[in-house]
Parts: structure tokens; C-alpha cells; sequence
DNA sequence: CCTACCGATCGGTAGG
DNA sequence: CCTACCGATCGGTAGG
């Protein structure tokens, strides 16, 4: 019983903390900040994280154990080529701009503020999902779709899909199945 | 005389703290380890500078002053269309990754430290850039080279192209010619 | 541009 | 998880 309340005050760092990151960055937000926003006293952080990046490691491996299944859901699924395609940057994009979806933006803003062994804890979950986009663009390249699928190809790609968080804005302009068509489009073409 | 050394100490700061902001990045870098990277006194850059957030709009405005004239040089020549894509690609690869090149970087890494006012100032220089990046896109996609000129495919190209800031190593993997070609042929494909 | 300094804030800790 | 606290650092300033 206390180890669920304890679990759940931990559970809530993570998330306020989330929020807070990605509002104002890593550096830009006090553990203060942060046990405010939950209604604990500015050390108790502290007694559920060694340190402020030890809870950033948490914020962003929260991020990608969310993310996963799903991604993986869909790269192990029988959908054509194409569509696997379609749907694996339908749901990254939810990830990364998705309505109280903090945690991968703040991986992807606060990345460098990691401590060399933390990001090597992270980065094999990162590694992961990297994986998974290089299977489904190895099989697009097999089925001729894609003009290149070389090592650069695929990070151009990523690219464009996550620096989305730096430009969309929910309401204004694109919305997400917008977005995801027109990557489609531009690197596939629009036909079939 | 006296005016020509204090704008060469002011420009030193600049350059200096473009370094120091890209390596550490704005909230990790103190306004004394920059005094002390140009040997001056703690307080010092306070004298050419009315706040630290005042030099980092310094640093960014220089990136953007540096690397207009060559991509506006680009875009007003007449290379037919495919050309002036490729080297409005690479200029910008120069301009995100060269050598010494940290001025846009470290507008990329941290434009939302900037304060609003400041903020809008720097973003008359950028509408520029993106005003150049919005012409060319128009005239391939009246080419009838590219598969969309809309908005979003022109924001999604920029971001595969700044995202390499991210991941781009000199001397390892692809070199910034190899980065081009293959932005070129992703977004163009590989026939003219 | 230096000297000398200030108030504020910060991550983190000991002890309970 | 709170109380009470510490040492360090930081952006910025007055006066010269």
C-alpha cells in the first residue's frame, strides 16, 4: 500500500517534471519548479531521484517505453509496405506532438544536458527505435519506393519528421494525418 | 582608433561565446566563462552587452548576416532549378556544420532562451532566410520537380536539413557534399 | 574595462 | 517525505 503511494508521488515527478521541461528546458526549470507542482517541499525530490538528471533519464525513458509498442506493433504487422511506412510516422508524429505527450520533445530538446552514462542508459532504448524506422525503410528501399536508403537517408528523414516539434502548432496550419500524408508524399511520391 | 579596439572586444565576446554556447549550450555557459575565454574581468561583457540574453542575440544575428548574402547570391542567380536546390542545400550545410560555423547552431539549439522582444528582433532576419528557402521551393515545384510546394513540405525539408546539427559528425560517416546529394535525391529524386 | 560586491537562486544533503 | 540548511554559482551593477 505505502510502496503504490510511493510509486504514484514518483509517477508524478516524472510527469509534472515533463511538462515543466518542456516548457522551459531542462536548465530553465528548478527541482523547485518541479516539487511545487506536485505539493512537495523543495528536497523531497530528492529522496525518489539521486539527482535532476536522474530524473531527466526518467522523463525520456518513460517517453520511449511508451512509444514503443506501438511502433513496433506496426513495423511487426502484415500492412504493404507503403502503409507500414504511413502509420509508423502517424504514430511518431503522436508521440512527438501529441496532446500531453512531453516526454520524447524534451528528448529531443534536452538531450546534450544528459551526463555521459545516463545518456548511454537511454540510448539503448533510443537504439531500439531507431531500429525499427531502418526495417521499414530497408523494406520500403526493397520494394523500390524509396530513392535512397542509405544511413544518411534514413536520419534526413527522421529529421524532418522530429524537427516538426519546433514548428507545429496544434490548431494552426497542418494537423497530424496532414503532416504524416505530406512526408508520405514527399518521400515516396504520390503514387503508389 | 579606441572604437576600432572596443568593436574588435566586442566581437571577440560574440565569437567566443558562439563557441561556448554551442559546446555547453546558453544556460550552461556563465557569462564568466565567457569573460574568462576573452580574458576579461567577470563583469566586463556587461559593458559591451546590456544582458546575456542581448549576446546571445548577437551571436545569432551574426550567423544570419554571415549566411544571407551567399544563399540570396544563390537564389537571384540563374541556375536552373535542380542546381540552385543542391546549392542552397549545401551553402546551408555549410552554414549549420562548417568548421568555426557556430552561430546557427546555436540558433537552432536555443532560440526559445531568447526573450520575446529579443526574439522577434532575430526573427526579422530569419523571415528572410525562409523567404529565400520558399522561393525556390516555388520555382521547382513550377518546374514540376517537386511533389508538393506546400507549407508543410517546405518546413519538413528545412527540418532534415537543420536536424543534421544533431547528428552530423566531420570525418565520420557522409561529408557535407555526400549530404546534399542525398537531400537532393531524396526530395527530387535521382533524375533530372 | 576593472574592482568589489549584492541579492537571488540553485542542486543537493543530514537528520529525523 | 519534511525541516533546516549549506556551499557554490550566477547575472548584473555602482563607482571609478
Amino acid at each position: 500500500m505505502s510502496a503504490v503511494i510511493a510509486d504514484n508521488r514518483r509517477a508524478d515527478l516524472v510527469r509534472v517534471a515533463a511538462r515543466l521541461f518542456r516548457e522551459r528546458g531542462f536548465d530553465g526549470t528548478s527541482t523547485r519548479d518541479i516539487a511545487d507542482a506536485v505539493g512537495m517541499r523543495s528536497g523531497s525530490p530528492f529522496y525518489h531521484f539521486r539527482s535532476k538528471q536522474e530524473l531527466l533519464a526518467a522523463v525520456m525513458e518513460q517517453g520511449l517505453v511508451a512509444g514503443l509498442p506501438a511502433a513496433e506493433a506496426i513495423v511487426a504487422g502484415g500492412l504493404p509496405p507503403r502503409d507500414k511506412f504511413r502509420a509508423l510516422v502517424r504514430a511518431h508524429l503522436e508521440t512527438v506532438l501529441g496532446e500531453g505527450q512531453d516526454f520524447i520533445p524534451v528528448l529531443l530538446y534536452d538531450w546534450r544536458r544528459l551526463t555521459p552514462a545516463l545518456r548511454a542508459r537511454v540510448q539503448v532504448l533510443r537504439d531500439r527505435y531507431d531500429q525499427l524506422w531502418q526495417d521499414v525503410v530497408s523494406e520500403l528501399s526493397a520494394a523500390g519506393l524509396l530513392r535512397s536508403d542509405s544511413a544518411v537517408a534514413r536520419l534526413l528523414l527522421l529529421g524532418a519528421v522530429n524537427y516538426t516539434v519546433l514548428w507545429y502548432q496544434p490548431g494552426r496550419g497542418a494537423d497530424l494525418d496532414q503532416i504524416a500524408e505530406e512526408a508520405v508524399t514527399m518521400f515516396l511520391g504520390s503514387q503508389p
